[in-house]
DNA sequence: TCCAGCAGTGCTAACGTTAGCACAACGGCA
DNA sequence: TGCCGTTGTGCTAACGTTAGCACTGCTGGA
C-alpha cells in the first residue's frame, strides 16, 4: 500500500508537507500541492482510515443491528439509510441479529472494537447486560422495538395504534369473532400490537374471550402457516383474522391459498405491512400499510445530525404516525362478501 | 476508551503485559493473566482495530457492493454472506450502487480508505477505470455480472441457459409470437439472458423477428408494467412473455393484475425469480427459480478461505447451476388453457 | 562459586497520519 | 543595517497496540 511517506520520498519532500498538500492546507504553494497531487494520483495512493482514526479522527461508519435483512421491512430501512448516508460520506455497515441475543452481543462487540460512529439497532427481547453496556458507550437509536435500560432515542411505529384500527375495521364490518396472530409477547412491539388489538375490542364492547390471540414463537413464515391451519379447524373458527408481522402474513397468505379458503366469505383477513404481492393476492389483501420509508429516513437524519453536532440535542421519544389502514377486497361483514364491492 | 494504558496504570504493569496478559501470551503469569482480565472487564476495556491494524493486522470487514438491498435477490445474498462470516468473525459492509457508477467509484473509494478485508461485488455495467484500479488492489469477487477487466473471480447464474430453458418451455406449448422484457444489453447478464431467448427461438426454428425484445433502461417496477402494456396494445400482441428480472416482474404481475388479462388464455408467462407472491399470483406463476442461497454461501466461503490462506488457490471462473423452471399455471398451449391442469 | 537457562516483566520502536512548533529564506520598513 | 512578518517547509510527538530485545531474579548443574 502506497504511503504518503512514499509520495514523500519520490518528490524529495517530507511527509508533513505531503500530508498539508493532500489536506489542502493555505501553507503550502499551489505547486507543491500539485506535484503531490499528482504523484498520488499516479502512484494510487489511497489514505489509511486507520491511522487518522488513531488521530482522533471518528470513523464513518454507521451500524445497523437488525433481525434478518430478507424481511423487506428491514432491507427498506437499510437502503434509505445507506442512500442518505452516502450522500454525507459515512458508509453502512450491516449487522445481522437472528433475533439471537448473544449473535447481537457478538456483533456490537466487534463494532464496539472497530469504533463505528453510531449503531441504529432494532434489540432483542431481552439484550445481553454486555450488549448494554456496551451500546451505551456509543451513539446509539433504537428502531421499531425499544429497550428501557437503553438511551432514549427511539424511532418507530405507533404500534398499539396500528392494530387497534385495523381490529376497529373488522369490528365495524360487523365481526364478533376475530383472531389475532402475531409475534411474542416478550418483544416491546409485539405486546403493544396485541394491546391494541385488546384495546379495539374492549372499546368495541366485546367480551374479554372474544377475540382469540395466538401468538408465536419468532415470527416465520412457517409459523403463520401453521398458526392459520389449527386456526381454522377449530369448532369455533374466527370469521376475521388481523395479523401482526410481515413474515406471518406470507405465511398465512400461502396457507390460505393453498387451502382454497374463501376470502372474505369464510374469513376476513388484515395483513401487516404491505408487500409487493399484497396488492394482486386473492380479492386484494387489506393490510396495515406502515411509513417504513419516512421512519427509515428520519432515523438516517437525526443519526447525520447527531454525529455532526454535539450531543446536547438529545430530543426525547420520537415516534412516527401509526400508518395507514389500506382498504383492498380482503374484508367484508361476516359470511357474505361485499354488496357493492369497492374500486 | 479505556485503553491497555489504562489497565496498565491501575495495576500497576507495563502495558506490554497488559496487551500479552490479554492476547493470552504464555509468558504470563496465571495470576497476572487473571488481574488483567479483571480489570479489563470491570473497566470495560475494547481492543481498538485501527490500532491493531495500524501493526499489520488486516481488517475483518468484508464489503458487500450491490445495486440495490430492497431487490430480494440481493438482500438473500447479504444474509447468506452475513450469516457465513459472522462464524468467522467477519463483519459486512453493506454498500448501495443505485448501479451508478460514480456512487459505486464513491464506495470503493471509501472501502479502499478503510482496508476491508475483500469485496463482493456486482459490478455496474462499466466500472469506472478507478474502481477497476481500486478493485484490483483488494481481494475481490465479481457476483452475478462479470465485468472482462476485473480479477477472473466470479460466482453467478448460468443467465443464458436460464432463458434457453424458459423460451423453449413455451415452445413446446406451441407459441410461435414470443415476446421477452429484460434489462439493458450493457449488463452482461442482460445480453446473457437476451441471447438465451434467441437461441432458443433459433434452436426452434423460428424466424429472426418472431421473438420481440423489448430491452429496458435500468429494470424497474414501473418499466414492467409501462412495456407490458405497450406490448399488449400492439396489433400483433404476442401469445407469450418471458422476463429477465424480478423488478420487472413485479411490474408486469400488477400490471397484468389490474388490466384484469386473462393469464395463460390471452398471455402466457414465465417470470424470473421466485418470490414470496408468485405462487399466488393469478394461477401460479411459471418462472425461473434462481439457485441463489446456494451461490451466496459459495461466494461466502470461497471469500472466507481466500482471507485465511494465501491466494495462490485462485481457481478459474466459478459458476452455479442456471436454476430450474417452476411449473405453475400461467403457462399454457397459446389461446386455450391446459386441458389436463397439472398439480 | 560461577554460569546457563528460564520465568516474568519492562523498554522501545514501529505502523501512517496529523498538529504544534521550529526554522530558513525573503521582502519591506524604520 | 537591523528587525519583523510572511511564506513555505521540516522535525517531532502523539494516537493504541504489538513484537523484538533487554533486563532481573531465581534454580540447578558443573
Amino acid at each position: 500500500m502506497i504511503t504518503t511517506k512514499d509520495i514523500a520520498e519520490r518528490l524529495g519532500l517530507s511527509v508533513s508537507t505531503v500530508g498539508r498538500a493532500l489536506s489542502d492546507d493555505s501553507r503550502i504553494s499551489e505547486e507543491t500541492k500539485f506535484r503531490v497531487r499528482q504523484a498520488a494520483s499516479e502512484m494510487g495512493y489511497v489514505g489509511n482510515r486507520a491511522a487518522r482514526m488513531m488521530r482522533g479522527a471518528s470513523s464513518n461508519v454507521v451500524a445497523l443491528a437488525i433481525p434478518d435483512i430478507r424481511n423487506s421491512f428491514y432491507s427498506t430501512i437499510a437502503h434509505e439509510l445507506s442512500k442518505n448516508m452516502e450522500a454525507e460520506g459515512y458508509q453502512l455497515m450491516l449487522s445481522e441479529t437472528d433475533d439471537d441475543r448473544m449473535v447481537e452481543l457478538r456483533h456490537l462487540r466487534e463494532l464496539s472494537a472497530t469504533r463505528v460512529a453510531g449503531v441504529i439497532i432494532v434489540p432483542t427481547a431481552r439484550p445481553h447486560s454486555d450488549s448494554v453496556r456496551l451500546l451505551r458507550t456509543m451513539p446509539h437509536l433504537q428502531l421499531l422495538r425499544r429497550h428501557p435500560s437503553l438511551g432514549s432515542q427511539w424511532f418507530g411505529v405507533d404500534d398499539r395504534e396500528a392494530l387497534r384500527r385495523a381490529t376497529a375495521h373488522l369490528l365495524e364490518l360487523g365481526h364478533t369473532r376475530i383472531a389475532y396472530l402475531g409475534g411474542p409477547v416478550e418483544l416491546p412491539t409485539g405486546a403493544d400490537r396485541l394491546e391494541g388489538f385488546r384495546s379495539a375490542l374492549r372499546e368495541g364492547g366485546l367480551p374479554d374471550d372474544a377475540g382469540r390471540a395466538e401468538l408465536g414463537p419468532p415470527s416465520s413464515v412457517d409459523h403463520g402457516r401453521q398458526a392459520v391451519r389449527r386456526l381454522l379447524e377449530e369448532p369455533d373458527a374466527p370469521t376475521a383474522l388481523v395479523l401482526g408481522s410481515i413474515q406471518l402474513t406470507l405465511g398465512v397468505l400461502e396457507e390460505l391459498s393453498e387451502q382454497g379458503v374463501r376470502v372474505p366469505g369464510e374469513l376476513s383477513v388484515v395483513g401487516f405491512g404491505d408487500e409487493p404481492g399484497f396488492s394482486w393476492w386473492g380479492p386484494g389483501l387489506t393490510t396495515i400499510g406502515l411509513p417504513i420509508q419516512e421512519m427509515a429516513t428520519g432515523c438516517a437524519l437525526w443519526m447525520m445530525r447527531r454525529l455532526k453536532t454535539e450531543p446536547s440535542n438529545d430530543g426525547p421519544y420520537t415516534s412516527v404516525s401509526p400508518g395507514s389502514l389500506v382498504l383492498r377486497g380482503s374484508t367484508a361483514p361476516p359470511g357474505g362478501p361485499v354488496p357493492s364491492r369497492p374500486h
